[in-house]
RNA sequence: GAUUCCGUAGCUCAGCUGGUAGAGCAUAUCACUUUUAAUGAUAGGGUCCUGGGUUCGAGCCCCAGCGGGAUCACCA
């Protein structure tokens, strides 16, 4: 292994440390009183508070004077700033603890104890006393340093060096987390994001369950998956595309309300809102419509952006989205009508075909009556839907889990939550009748013999189950990444999942094949 | 998968028309007991992504590959 110039120096310190008799990794604990964040915050000179507490965290700088010296310590809470003077914590004749360990093989991004009191500085900046300090584990490579001033002028932080190749950052995500942290604050909020949805549903009582992520029919949803090989068994398995079959099995077995938070996983393209695997929640309620089921969205997506943003008002790139309810709630061909002008209601397979060549929207022969308006209304209307706003009543070819609509012909009664211009959640009225269910999957099977290879599989064990009696329903899937980057103003899917999928570099240390 | 841009020190980046590889921070040595992008002085540090080619000479031009970003296609 060839090593830099840096990491030779770490080492070296490393054995420096060893030499002075410290175990530069020590085992014993070390009992934490206090953070950076809730000291810097709560620090009241007059109270008199903070007077004894540890700290513990990396170093991430340090300003050494003579004697003296001045560094930042970084925990999980944030960074605050310490004093340490040679006497103070070398009370003995040997000062090897100041003068050799502190100044000279200390290296940022070890991690220390500091035990002390807090002061405010002649500039008035709050800061730890150290009286005693103790070593906790070494680093033997250099971080990124990113500097940071805040501009006295502009009240701005001004950040210096930043640590930016995206590459680098999810390759390495430990070191992005550990120097940019604005990065950290935006996996606070997912995991808020989460536990608010999480809570919202206990609250009502449903339940939290899981199916299962290696399926032997991949259903549900229409997509490429990932195959693999249970080898006992001696049969092909797929990794989950969708989990709704399961869900509604649950519904039939009993429980008027089930949810689940899991990865799903496509094997598709990647791109800023594809990852191989990424994270649903889907959830299904008994009795229920999807009518029902717009007010419950409405009211949960308020709250989340309440709990996670602070408001109801988020602001995403250019635009500032209002999250609260109700949203505007617009049929597929009414929206159609209003951002193309033409109303294709009446229109069948040829004059939506030709319809299409007008707009100048690619179409081939396996596309029926359905997927054509699904490919005006993705060229037309999605990108202009800001401000939250169902798009509801879509064709029933697209559709095959849909109930058929109560008053509209050649309909189902499906909706989708569209935010700027994306697409986060996609309900229906579940469709119920196992024997239109069974006539569905069978058009969907004509519709994968025209060529249309996102058509759905048939499963023959949900029919079955279906056919005991499946309660009314109402389901609801929602994008997790996608969501989180509306709530966190990312914009790419790879800022708000902690490793992103990546190629993995050649010449690397590949596992060994048996 | 297609198009396009990018890959230079630990990090961020500069590098002219093809002519001895640069800066700031970081690192090393020294000074300094309230600094805060600490400061002052000195020094070291490079597979210019990889492999070919053109050329007297390539970080720069050409070809192929690897990795990444953006856009498009597919998908959520």
């Amino acid at each position: 292994m060839q090593l830099s110039e840096q990491e030779i120096v770490r080492r070296e310190n490393l054995q420096k440390i060893k030499n002075l008799g410290i175990n530069p990794f020590p085992e014993e604990e070390f009992q934490v009183s206090a953070h950076a964040e809730e000291v810097v915050e709560g620090f009241n000179e007059e109270d008199g508070n903070f007077q004894n507490v540890k700290l513990a965290g990396r170093v991430m700088m340090t300003r050494v004077m003579g004697k003296a010296s001045f560094g930042e310590l970084q925990d999980a809470s944030g960074r605050i700033q310490f004093y340490v003077t040679r006497d103070e914590i070398c009370p003995d004749e040997n000062k090897d603890l100041y003068n050799q360990l502190f100044k000279k093989y200390l290296d940022i991004g070890d991690y220390i104890g500091i035990e002390g009191f807090a002061f405010k500085t002649q500039t008035g900046q709050t800061t730890i006393h150290v009286k005693k300090f103790t070593f906790l584990s070494k680093s033997l490579r250099p971080l990124p340093i990113v500097k940071t001033r805040k501009n006295e002028e502009t009240g701005e932080v001004e950040v210096y060096d930043a640590f930016t190749d995206p590459e680098q950052r999810f390759r390495q995500r430990y070191v992005d987390l550990t120097v940019n942290p604005s990065v950290k604050d935006i996996f606070l909020k997912r995991a808020k994001l989460i536990a608010t949805m999480r809570s919202f549903f206990d609250s009502h009582g449903w339940l939290e369950v899981e199916t299962p992520i290696l399926q032997s029919v991949h259903g549900g949803a229409a997509a490429r998956p990932f195959d693999t090989h249970h080898n006992t068994l001696d049969i092909p398995l797929y990794l989950r595309i969708a989990n709704e079959l399961y869900l509604k099995r649950l519904v039939i077995g009993g429980f008027d309300g089930v949810y689940e938070i899991g990865k799903m996983f496509r094997n598709e393209g990647m791109d800023r809102t594809h990852n191989p695997e990424f994270t649903s929640m889907e959830i299904y309620v008994a009795y229920k419509d999807y009518n029902w089921m717009m007010g419950m969205v409405e009211a949960l997506i308020e709250k989340i952006a309440i709990e996670v943003t602070g408001g109801t008002i988020v602001r995403y790139e250019e635009n500032e989205i209002n999250f609260a309810g109700p949203y505007r709630r617009l049929a597929m061909i009414e929206a159609i009508k209003e951002y193309t002008g033409t109303d294709i209601s009446q229109m069948d397979e040829a004059g939506l075909r030709a319809f299409c060549k007008e707009l100048h929207i690619g179409v081939d022969d396996s596309m029926g009556k359905g997927k054509l308006i699904d490919e005006i209304f993705g060229a037309k209307v999605e990108e202009q839907l800001i401000q939250p706003t169902y798009i509801i009543d879509y064709p029933i070819e697209m559709t095959p889990l849909a109930k058929k609509h109560r008053t509209e012909e050649g309909l189902v009664e499906r909706f989708e939550l569209f935010v700027n211009g994306k697409e986060i959640a996609n309900a229906y009225t579940e469709l119920n009748d196992p024997i239109d269910q069974r006539e569905r999957f069978e058009s969907q099977l004509q519709l994968a013999e025209r060529g249309d290879d996102e058509a759905m599989a048939l499963d023959e064990d949900f029919l079955r189950a279906m056919e005991y009696g499946m309660p009314p329903m109402s389901g609801l899937g929602i994008g997790i990444d996608r969501l989180t980057m509306l709530m966190t103003n990312q914009h790419s899917i790879q800022e708000v999942l902690f490793f992103p999928q990546m190629r993995p570099l050649k010449n690397q240390n590949h596992v060994e094949e048996n």
